[in-house]
DNA sequence: GCGACAG
DNA sequence: ATCTTGTCGC
């Protein structure tokens, strides 16, 4: 497999990470509700990395959002494009996404990210910088709240409360599982809050972390192990 | 200035 | 994210 090279315009600072998300923050579009849930494509991404060789392995697994089968699965590896800054994690995974985004054999749908959206420092994080390169909807769920506050959601799955910034709700805590942890929706690109969550419930009907994210995570550890050998 | 901080 | 075995519980 070949290696995603690192664009010749990417950032090298945070200084410039940052003028980057505010340059590209104004074209997240907000005022569509996305697909429908339960029907068509569900694509999930995720990285696995190894800093120490300067590596990074992405995955991207489309599912049949209805019976949530996997249709297409792809891989990319690449090197590691940015140190782990908190709100600077696209720089860190995007360039190597893209690659196994493009090399799907079909269209991927939405695409649910392991992370945020505008639930970020500057309301630009990994599933809206991905949303806006690609154009496709895009909604991000994350395991932990990062910086923003919440009340614990009822304790029965499906129960939700805002995550706050400040006074602001920039996501949703979402209960999947009866009496566990919530995990943190936020919209990406081109879909609602409401649709954001109602696709996590649709993808968790077993576990509390969604189908397409379990999926690429498996994937790109997987792929990373190969590298080893191979 | 010191901590906290998606993955 | 990653380092890492067994173990308690449904």
């Amino acid at each position: 497999m070949t290696t995603v090279p690192i664009p010749e315009d990417w950032p090298a600072t945070e200084e410039q990470a940052h003028a980057v998300q505010d340059a590209l923050r104004a074209r997240v579009i907000l005022d569509e509700p996305g697909p429908p849930p339960g029907q068509g494509h569900v694509t999930g991404v995720d990285v696995a990395y190894d800093d120490e060789r300067d590596v990074v392995a992405a995955a991207a697994v489309v599912l049949d959002a209805s019976s949530l089968g996997v249709v297409a699965e792809a891989t990319a590896v690449g090197r590691v494009s940015f140190p782990y800054v908190p709100g600077l994690l696209a720089f860190r995974e995007i360039p190597t996404v893209l690659a196994a985004l493009e090399a799907l054999p079909c269209p991927p749908g939405l695409v649910v990210c392991d992370g945020y959206g505008l639930a970020h420092p500057r309301r630009f994080g990994l599933a809206s910088h991905l949303g806006v390169l690609t154009g496709l909807p895009t909604i991000g769920v994350a395991k932990n709240p990062f910086t923003f506050s919440y009340d614990d959601p009822g304790t029965a799955r499906g129960s939700s409360s805002a995550l706050l910034a400040g006074s602001e709700e920039v996501g949703r805590a979402l209960r999947t599982r009866d009496g566990v942890k919530p995990v943190f929706v936020s919209v990406g690109h081109r879909v609602t809050l409401d649709q954001a969550c109602a696709h996590t419930l649709a993808l968790t009907p077993a576990y509390r972390i969604p189908e397409t994210t379990r999926r690429a995570d498996a994937l790109c550890r997987e792929a990373l192990r190969k590298t080893y050998s191979a």
